[in-house]
DNA sequence: ATGTAAAATGAAATGATTACAAAAATAGTC
DNA sequence: GACTATTTTTGTAATCATTTCATTTTACAT
């Protein structure tokens, strides 16, 4: 997408489309690898100019809050952010870390009798090793 | 549960059913309260003599370890307990953080296309509003 | 009882995240 | 284009959960 894209969809989303904002946005939609802060940062700090970690979180928690990026927490040690915010399950490989989409339709998702609910984030999480890691673990 | 059952449950489990070990399954079996490591010790506190918080964190890592306790993350800065292995969701309410457990069997939970993938683990969490703060809400 | 291995302890280290005050950038107005 | 008020970013320090590690204590078999 390019960043002209991107800021018309910040704004319509209530954000006020600042350089930063983009690039990152940018980031998390282009490589769609469901980074950590750390990992964004290591990537960005070359192409933004005095990039702070603070900001990150800043305008990551801008973005949860704003409805335009997922919060994962997969595992306790760390949180994973995706501007895919459609309904889809993640997957995270035990050995080399990595996180995965899987389409599922809302549907397809169980709906619990909780009368009076307000429901509003459905998380689907499996764990264990993805076919890459299992391959090398039998050879 | 008795202390004498959890102890036979924990050896079967090939846990040396210990006494801190003994007392913490125990808690978590009885209350189901879906317990933080700061909730454990601020009620075992005064039950155990002189136990320590690094205590808690050992004894719940052998739990996950061993496959007797599942560690939830549900939200980013908190890892909560659960001593219910059986397949089941879980709702956590934004306003007053409580979580429950809600009844799903296995074969309700979507199976993605995930060719050669092992999956180990699966977490499916809801958040939003429980009833009870929904209705105070309204109020 | 005694010795050995396992477990628990507490203090310090680590790592992620937040708070906060100062500096910089932005948008709107003249 | 310059001026000012407001918002955003920054960097440091604070906070909080968790882990590490060396030491002490406990459990268990002999």
């Amino acid at each position: 997408m390019e960043q002209q894209q991107i800021s018309t969809y910040l704004l319509k989303s209530g954000i006020r489309p600042l350089q930063k904002r983009v690039k990152i946005m940018s980031y998390l939609v282009s490589k769609r690898n469901h980074p950590t802060v750390d990992m964004i940062y290591s990537d960005l700090i070359h192409e933004i100019n005095g990039l702070s970690k603070t900001t990150i979180y800043n305008v990551l928690n801008l973005f949860v809050q704003s409805g335009v990026a997922l919060a994962l927490n997969i595992e306790g040690n760390e949180v994973r952010y995706d501007a895919d915010t459609s309904t889809h399950g993640h997957f995270k490989c035990k050995i080399c870390s990595g996180v995965i989409d899987f389409r599922i339709k809302q549907e397809e998702l169980p709906n619990p009798m909780l009368d009076g609910f307000r429901i509003d984030e459905h998380h689907y999480y499996l764990k264990g090793v993805c076919s890459f890691c299992a391959n090398k673990i039998e050879a």
